[in-house]
DNA sequence: TTATAAATGCAAGTCAGTTGCTTTTAGATT
DNA sequence: AATCTAAAAGCAACTGACTTGCATTTATAA
């Protein structure tokens, strides 16, 4: 019987989803990391847990599926997954082009442009905004 | 010789670009279809000439690096093509997510959101905006 | 303590390109 | 017009990021 400070696995039950070690160490490595990480860079945390890449791709997708993470897609080529379920908010990223270091904006899109494709006869209206810039460190 | 109403060799020509069948009818099939293609929508548009897949990507790369065409991301998994030598304006897209069709928008960021960057540290910056919504037709 | 649906492991496959190397060609130079 | 040469194209094999099919194991409900 666990105890009611194992989150982890409160998170995935009440999501009605079993709790299982390769689960429990993804949700523990996203949540340590501020940030979405890359599936390379998840594998790199996940030592003293044996995984099958097949599995943690499923994993990854499925923890997405059902909120608990968030997949982000910076235009790399590939996903990167980030913990959602405390950061429930909307937000945007920069990512440097030298160093590649991601940080979080502070800032959203004006609601008047929502409002235009509303009006123009668009719904579901979801967007995506990220920045490339030289940071601060790098310049 | 070719006369002046030749203009897709002056196009390479201008970016001292050899001119050669498969970059013609590149830019041909980009010029002709308005917004950004993928790589699987410009091979059926490629009948008549025959080409290499990796021809076709080097191509398309390195028009892209030439400014002749522009590479658009909206994080499918592939990377659009859009012809730029006339369309020199920054732009954004919306795509439906039922039919898939894509439309430009515009709109653009403010750019406060620059200045705000530019007062953190930050230079050289770029950004990517699309939407994801149910298109007028799909609703 | 089962039973069972779901999760995992393993192997092979797919999709979107990329790379190395050889051959061909555009266009500059005789 | 013939020649030269760097750049482009062709071909085959390879890579990275997943995905799929199927057999095995396991978390949890009964």
């Amino acid at each position: 019987m666990h105890t009611h400070h194992d989150n982890i696995r409160d998170i995935l039950h009440q999501k009605g989803l079993k709790s299982t070690p390769l689960r429990e160490k993804l949700i523990l490595v996203l949540k340590k990391h501020h940030g979405p990480m890359s599936v390379e860079e998840i594998g790199k945390k996940m030592k003293g847990i044996a995984y099958d890449q097949a599995s943690l791709f499923r994993t990854l997708k499925k923890l997405s599926a059902s909120g608990v993470l968030s997949q982000i897609n910076l235009g790399e080529g590939f996903t990167r997954y980030e913990y959602a379920c405390l950061t429930h908010d909307h937000h945007h990223h920069v990512m440097c082009t030298v160093c590649k270091k991601i940080m979080v904006l502070p800032f959203c899109i004006p609601p008047k442009f929502e409002t235009w494709l509303k009006k123009k006869g668009f719904s579901e209206i979801q967007h995506r905004l990220d920045f490339q810039a030289t940071c601060p460190d790098c310049n």
